[in-house]
DNA sequence: AGTTCTCTCA
């Protein structure tokens, strides 16, 4: 028996806009990719989909007005800025820029802060703006009772109790919001304290500051101002943001000894600390509470269970509390349909965003910023490539804020599928974008990914170079596509470079990182293998020893199973698949086919292969989908050999004997198994054909696979 | 003045 790995490898690659199911594996790690190779098609067939000349346009050519409008600083001053004010603000700089340091009359905000998108959102209120702006400058102030001092005169003029609300609830700097606090505390009239406390607190859940909260706590009974429900709310859902479930509960406990007692806003509250902390039962058991005494519930507490349930990954728990939400007369709101949003896309379930999404503008629910990340993310998730893009369009004509993960997301999943040139232009739209927007070490992780998947060596090389100038250290996930990159163009002297490269890093192969190693493997050319072998034996000790075995001719069968079996037991099962493919290939590629069938057998026991084979009355099936070219080639022998024994027991072939490849809508490499599985199968006379109806299997007939199979036979025992 | 929407295979 001899089968050999002989043609080169496809250069097309099916699209898969649509994978169904969604989320392929990386196709670093693809259980089935490797030894097919298969480079970017999507650009084309998108292109052809969509008559738009270019898919980008906006990446591609300089747009005519800011992208993203919001990127620009607002500016916010006390007063309408004078003439006076502008010239003396300019005159403190030399070179006509803007001056680094504010004047004292105007203020910049961070135009990505959330303090900017209440501003935008209270446009029209100065009062606001004007409140905001104090709070801007509270937050730089010097820690300092002066400072702080100095910073309100000179923005406020006679602060009233509600101005000191509306600028504590804009702070971010817990420990100057404290100071504030103290100075209104001493220079104006105060009716009702517990207010300037509560909106403090929130200051320090900003901040997860725990012990302020308990000296702020401690200071209010001290100085005999009662706490109210809202204070019991602020601080239970500050002990649920800090992971301090058993504080939550206490406060929560605290209430009545205030005489208050627990509202739909502290169940609210209560649920989502427990949550949060991963008190799951203890979530749900409340909210089960909470429903059977029919406790007042609001779209936030549905939207919080319905969050616990997706982050504990129950997806269908959390349509249920949406159902259940409806029945009971709730009208959901954008954060509900946000976190359902959110939740299916968590669960790999893009088909319901979209129909989730439809349901919102259905009932007029107004989609905002959360909305469209939400469906970005899941988008991406899930290689829906062009829903991505055109959301990520739609988000920049309505002026919706990106941000770098959004943007890194977007990058690995054209990376993931192939699109280096759109990875290409989203990597340099963000060069051009403010601090917080620039490429950071997934960003360049993702683009020399998309470069090492379609073999670009030179601008992988080129980029993996501007990261380390950018200051970002290489980390395990760069190496591995970098040795995929190398491995994959042949050079194994770089490969063992970038090995070498990986431990003077001190970083810990991994079991993705081994895998890749493996694959390298079945691309190396004989004489180098050696080279390759040695930096798996120091990357894994066992895998590297079943890989000798694999080399060594004299090797016993058994002694191959038990290696093999040993290591399958350490390591992580999302690599198992990858690592069969693998380790079956290279037995292949050495003309092994024995400890091929013993490793593709192990497979089977450990069920990271499963019903390669099935029987119906009617047909009998071989489903090599998922299969790399040498393992499908492995199961086929098999499966041969199966056929033969059946006849030879005597037993009976069905009407109709098929072989399923997969389809080629989703993977990288179903359409190259496809092609390069026929020419297999004419090398050996098998008479099966491309099935016209049925895409992606091949079919034979009864009589034709019994002539085929007994011809077989026949010249195996002449030549025996 | 209170509870929810936030992130990447790390």
């Amino acid at each position: 028996m001899a089968f050999h790995l002989s043609s080169t490898p496809p250069s097309s690659q099916s699209p898969h806009l649509h994978s169904f199911p969604p989320n392929p594996p990386h196709p670093l790690f693809s259980s089935s990719a490797q030894i097919l190779h298969l480079s970017s098609p999507f650009l084309s067939s998108w292109k052809h989909k969509n008559p738009i000349k270019t898919p980008l346009p906006s990446l591609s050519s300089p747009p005519p007005k800011p992208l993203l409008p919001l990127h620009t600083p607002t500016k916010v001053s006390l007063q309408d800025p004078s003439p006076q004010t502008s010239l003396d603000s300019d005159s403190q700089s030399l070179d006509g820029q803007k001056p680094k340091t504010p004047s004292k009359n105007s203020i910049w905000i961070n135009p990505n802060s959330p303090r900017a998108a209440r501003l935008r959102h209270h446009s029209s209120d100065s009062r606001y703006a004007r409140f905001a702006a104090l709070a801007a400058s509270l937050d730089s102030s010097d820690p300092t009772d002066a400072a702080v001092a100095a910073a309100i005169s000179a923005l406020a003029d006679r602060p009233t109790e509600q101005d000191a609300v509306t600028v504590l609830n804009c702070m971010e700097n817990s420990a100057n919001a404290v100071l504030a606090l103290r100075w209104f505390q001493n220079n104006i009239k105060i009716n009702k304290e517990v207010i300037l406390y509560n909106v403090t607190v929130k200051v320090l859940r900003k901040s997860k500051n725990w012990d302020g909260v308990e000296a702020l706590w401690k200071e209010m009974l001290e100085r005999g101002v009662k706490p109210d429900n809202v204070t019991f709310s602020t601080i239970i859902s500050c002990a649920g943001f800090c992971n301090l479930p058993e504080k939550a509960v206490e406060w929560f406990e605290k209430m009545p000894e205030f005489a208050c007692s627990p509202d739909y806003v502290t169940y609210s509250a209560m649920i989502d600390a427990y949550g949060r902390s991963g008190n799951i039962e203890k979530a749900l058991g409340l909210y089960d509470r909470a429903r059977q005494e029919k406790w007042r519930l609001d779209p936030v507490t549905f939207a919080t269970v319905i969050r616990v349930y997706s982050h504990s990954g129950n997806f269908d728990g959390a349509l249920n509390v949406y159902e259940e939400m409806k029945a009971l007369g709730v009208k959901p709101n954008v954060v509900i349909y946000n976190t359902l949003l959110d939740a299916m896309g968590r669960a790999g379930r893009p088909w319901q965003v979209k129909t989730i999404f439809k349901e919102m503008d259905k009932k007029g629910v107004v989609p905002n910023r959360a909305t469209y990340a939400a469906l970005l993310r899941s988008y991406c998730k899930a290689r829906y490539a062009e829903d991505a893009l055109s959301v990520y369009r739609q988000m920049k004509e309505k002026g919706m804020e990106m941000n770098v993960i959004l943007y890194n997301m977007l990058m690995s999943m054209c990376a993931d599928i192939g699109c280096v040139d759109e990875a290409a232009e989203i990597f340099a739209e963000m060069k051009g974008l403010p601090d917080d927007c620039k490429p950071d070490s997934w960003s360049y992780s993702a683009l020399i990914t998309a470069y090492s998947c379609s073999g670009k060596v030179l601008e992988a090389e080129g980029l993996l170079n501007e990261m380390l100038e950018a200051g970002y250290q290489p980390n395990i996930f760069v190496l591995t596509s970098i040795i995929q990159c190398y491995g994959k163009a042949r050079q194994t002297d770089d490969v063992v470079r970038s090995f070498d490269k990986l431990l003077e890093l001190r970083i810990t192969p991994d079991d993705r990182f081994c895998g890749c190693l493996l694959n390298v493997l079945t691309q190396t050319q004989t004489e180098e293998l050696g080279k390759v072998i040695n930096c798996i034996e120091r990357a894994n000790v066992k895998l590297g020893s079943l890989v000798k075995l694999l080399v060594d001719e004299g090797s016993a069968n058994e002694a191959v199973k038990q290696e093999a079996e040993e290591l399958f037991e350490n390591i992580s099962n999302e690599v198992k698949k990858a690592y069969c493919n693998c380790l079956i290939d290279f037995c292949v590629n050495l003309n092994q086919s024995e400890k091929a069938c013993v490793l593709l057998d192990m497979a089977l026991r450990l069920e990271i292969y499963t019903d390669l084979q099935s029987k119906s009355p009617t047909q009998w099936s071989l489903h090599v989908r998922g299969l790399s070219l040498g393992a499908a080639l492995t199961a086929l022998h098999v499966w041969m050999n199966d056929l033969s024994k059946a006849l030879e027991n005597g037993e009976e072939l069905p009407p109709l004997l098929g072989i399923h490849t997969g389809h080629g809508k989703h993977k990288y490499s179903e359409k190259g198994l496809a092609s390069v599985f026929e020419s297999h199968l004419r090398e050996l006379n098998a008479p099966f054909h491309e099935a016209p109806d049925k895409v992606g299997w091949f079919l034979t007939t009864k009589i034709a696979a019994n002539s085929w199979l007994e011809s077989r036979n026949l010249s195996e025992s002449v030549s025996a």
